[in-house]
DNA sequence: ACTGTCTTTCAGCAATTTCTGAAATTACAG
DNA sequence: CTGTAATTTCAGAAATTGCTGAAAGACAGT
């Protein structure tokens, strides 16, 4: 089973992206496979088109699944498992972004909140203490908003960042009348 | 030469995520250890701090110049070379955040749009255009929202970002008097 | 309980990435 | 120039990650 060129190089492309986004070649693969495909996929499938081991497409597409970007389906009179990406874009990027905040923030906002309760022993301590605060602070703050962000409808979201810097104008004229909370607390 | 647990804890910290962020384990804990530094430090005292080899830090160096993460300066009467990271948190993330851009999405953007050149061969490759055109418009909404708010002066960003999406309240109210041009066209 | 189909696990081989020490190169003071 | 200190390069060792086939597991139909 063969793919055409336009999809091999698709393909290919997400392969070689995965390991810039922190999965493998096989993942990144098979997810731009799974992606294009005009109906689900199941496993035997995948690993023909893209010459993956059997053994491999299970492992690939369980790590998809650890990620939340693909679903599984069945058809009837048919126990395989079939695969598909969320019809809804703005689903997956949501998801990416969760995970990948999930996987490279959290921890580092955990660890410099336990750090700061750590008692400093000289003086390049304390200076630490200080460049740790001063991120831990940025990264709430990035948060925070992203918390925000990831709390409003779809719609919504396409509005403010289509919108984009225009906002600043608002933001401008508005603060003159209505006091905004956040702002003078969090501004640094 | 050795580091208090504060310290040590926090380098170790930034090289078990290194991996998740695309740089490998040295790497992160070499800027790890220069971001928390009182004083720019030279190539010998991060190798002895860290234990690693001169020549590694040479190449770690070498990678987080690249990143443009890490600014060279001298020392009077001192022909080694001494690192340290820029002074303002906020010019640190627009790097990280314009390279990972650049490294991340931008090739795949690229890619996307040389594939719509394509002629599709099949009604799998038509389905495939559609789902790429997709992929590349949503992409496209985002970057150029990013573009917007990179123009930004960091005062404002900040400002932004701490309103968060209380913003949607003015939009609301602001979008019945002024009409919002882009937000008709792009809106999906 | 047996059979056939599909999926997962895992030991070990393969490929890639990271790291080191030695050698080469560069920078510059005298 | 020459000598010395600093840095970079690079071949190959070490470590990590990816991939495979074989075997085990899961489950529907009989």
């Amino acid at each position: 089973m063969h793919l055409s060129t336009l999809q091999q190089e698709f393909v290919l492309h997400f392969g070689e992206m995965g390991s810039r986004w922190g999965i493998n070649r096989t993942v990144g693969q098979i997810y731009a496979l799974l992606f294009m495909s005009e109906r689900p996929l199941n496993a035997e499938e995948i690993s023909e088109k893209l010459s993956f081991s059997r053994s491999n497409v299970s492992m690939g597409l369980k790590e998809l699944q650890s990620w939340d970007l693909v679903r599984l389906r069945h058809m009837p009179d048919d126990r395989r498992d079939y695969f598909t990406t969320p019809d809804d874009l703005w689903q997956i990027v949501r998801t990416l972004v969760a995970e990948r905040k999930k996987r490279e923030i959290d921890p580092t906002l955990t660890k410099l909140r336990e750090l700061q309760l750590q008692v400093p022993n000289d003086e390049a301590d304390v200076h630490a203490h200080a460049k740790m605060r001063e991120l831990r602070e940025l990264i709430e703050l990035l948060t925070g908003w992203y918390d925000d962000m990831q709390r409003l409808k779809t719609e919504r979201l396409v509005q403010l960042l289509a919108i984009g810097s225009k906002l600043q104008k608002f933001v401008d004229n508005a603060s003159q009348i209505v006091p905004l909370t956040r702002q003078s607390k969090e501004a640094c």
